[in-house]
DNA sequence: ATGAAAGCGCTAACAT
DNA sequence: ATGTTAGCGCTTTCAT
């Protein structure tokens, strides 16, 4: 546990010139340097970045706050924020909030003392906190997935009004007319503009009368509860809509219990693809996000933040969702 | 961004006293408590983790190093140890190494750099640099899920060796006898236990000249490649058995891509369960490992470790893999 | 029950 | 091209 003044001292250098040979800092002679890079591997030394970032003010740390680490969505978005980030030679914190404005509270606490230098949040709710809280302690802060009202920041994310509008469209083209959307919770910005799509495809097709819609929360239970209740209801559904991958799992899963058998007793299209890494026999047809590419478009959203590009204009990059027609949206129906 | 200073010339006190207030370190008097929590609130007061942690030699952070961050068996490991963790008021870096040495050597090396009080490590590989480098370094060290060679450290793995040797089991009590094992790399612990388990369940059964390993990557399309693979092996396989749950998954579309049901034309078993809430119709037999479990446990070792207990002999805890029989293992073969 | 002084390991700012 | 000095914000140690 040698610090930069046992490597300094071994090489014959001040502990200044050993600074620049580890960041590059400024120029270093060949002789100097190699001094220093033998005394670094012969003390086994490893800069401590408590001490450089408590002095530079700069952690080189950043933190991906999700709702869900066991969603393969959310997991894909990780994967390509950390591919961008650590290229560029951060760390990333990743957080978990489990759809909890609390835990969102508390992380944006923990990542505001552990001195990150940047944030990329999908927000848990509608609630402006923890997004002003980063603001007031100078954090920059882009939004992944999910819009919050009140706030203006960087964000990237998808189309979900005009996706969920594709998907029923497919299903009133075929003459579906009890459509039930199954969507999650209201104020989560994803959800709503789900829901705002589907009134958008229903009200157009002239369905304005069949419209139902049901809310809860982004899990596989969720979806289950809420389908069966679906199913209670008169006229029966002849389609249903999950507006996520777990809500539509869950979906699947009541109508299997209830013997109802997908597409030819019941139509269902959902939001988000489970990844084929995941599933043998795709099956629903879904509006696809390209989850990757959003993390990896909202960490270089952040990278230019941080380095001083882009100060003064908000961005906001808006993805479209690919529409994935499999078995589970059906034929046209006759009659 | 007001520091101790400023909230102790606010309160009215010394700076160390906001310092016992923060931590509850020592004794201070409601009064003295009460002016100070008064003066935090007024600043929006938020302690540096780095300037503490550079003078205490604690940061309060921990690291989880998995191999593969969109394979469900390792978020689940990720959830059990945040819970703990976090519960003990540490926060995690996430870190996924892609099965990657070199990248596991990178995050040691940087989470050494961030000062991190343990480490909980999945190694992608039989070396033991990584945790050597840690070692020298003085960071305690627990294993999930694979043991590494020459290393002796807290652990905490599922007896793979045996959980294979049960799946085996149940196909050749039906009757199978060209089983082909499709597994891991050589040299990762899980995988080559597994392939132990195979081999002793093959020969107790004595199958030993129908014995036939295929070794790949624990992905998808490894799995798929090798099964493609084993079926043009003579005499063709009637089972095949993944040795994870990707592996499986791989297994399974090669054979509905070569027109194979399963299990009427071929049985399939597999390590590792996929999460309820993504599948709609569990299907395959497997071994499944309780993933949330290990990480609670190995996380409880860890912690263990960093506040001085046990820190004398090695704790191994080995859990058992739960055989959950479905129709992938098909049903006694007839003649 | 509270405080003063010192210093953790590093780098910004200013030399030379 | 390299060095000196000071100090980031906190907690340890020692006082009282």
């Amino acid at each position: 546990m040698s610090n930069i003044n046992d490597v300094a001292k071994l090489a014959g250098v001040s502990s200044i010139t050993v600074s620049r040979v580890i960041n590059n800092s400024s120029y270093v002679s060949e002789t100097t340097r190699k001094k220093v890079v033998d005394a670094i591997a012969e003390l086994g030394y490893v800069p401590n970045k408590l001490a450089s970032g408590l002095r530079s003010k700069r952690s080189d740390t950043l933190a991906l706050v999700i709702t869900d680490i066991t969603n393969p969505f959310f997991t894909l978005i990780a994967r390509g924020v950390e591919d961008v980030a650590s290229a560029a030679g951060y760390t990333v914190f990743f957080c978990n909030t489990d759809e909890s404005e609390e835990k969102e509270i508390n992380y944006s606490n923990i990542l505001v003392q552990q001195q990150v230098d940047g944030v990329l949040l999908v927000p848990a709710c509608s609630s402006p906190k923890s997004v002003r809280f980063l603001d007031q302690n100078k954090i920059p802060v882009v939004l992944i997935d999910r819009s919050v009202p009140e706030i203006k920041k960087d964000i990237v994310r998808c189309n979900s009004e005009e996706g969920a509008y594709e998907l029923v469209k497919l299903l009133t083209a075929q003459g579906h007319k009890k459509i039930v959307m199954i969507s999650g919770p209201k104020g989560v910005s994803t959800s709503d503009d789900r829901v705002a799509g589907y009134i958008r495809a229903m009200n157009e097709a002239g369905l304005d009368s069949y419209k139902k819609i049901l809310n809860g929360a982004f899990t596989q239970n969720s979806g289950y509860e809420l389908a069966i209740q679906a199913l209670s209801d008169e006229p029966q559904p002849t389609a249903l809509f999950g507006a996520n991958n777990f809500l539509s799992i869950g979906i699947l899963k009541a109508l299997r219990d209830s013997s109802k058998k997908v597409p030819d007793d019941i139509a269902v299209v959902g939001f988000d693809d489970l990844p084929i890494t995941m599933v043998v026999n795709p099956f629903l047809t879904v509006a696809a996000q390209p989850a990757y590419e959003m993390g990896k478009k909202a960490a270089g959203l952040l990278l230019d933040r941080l380095s001083g590009k882009s100060v003064d204009e908000i961005r906001e990059i808006i993805l479209s969702t690919e529409i994935i027609k499999r078995q589970s949206s059906g034929n046209p129906l006759i009659g």
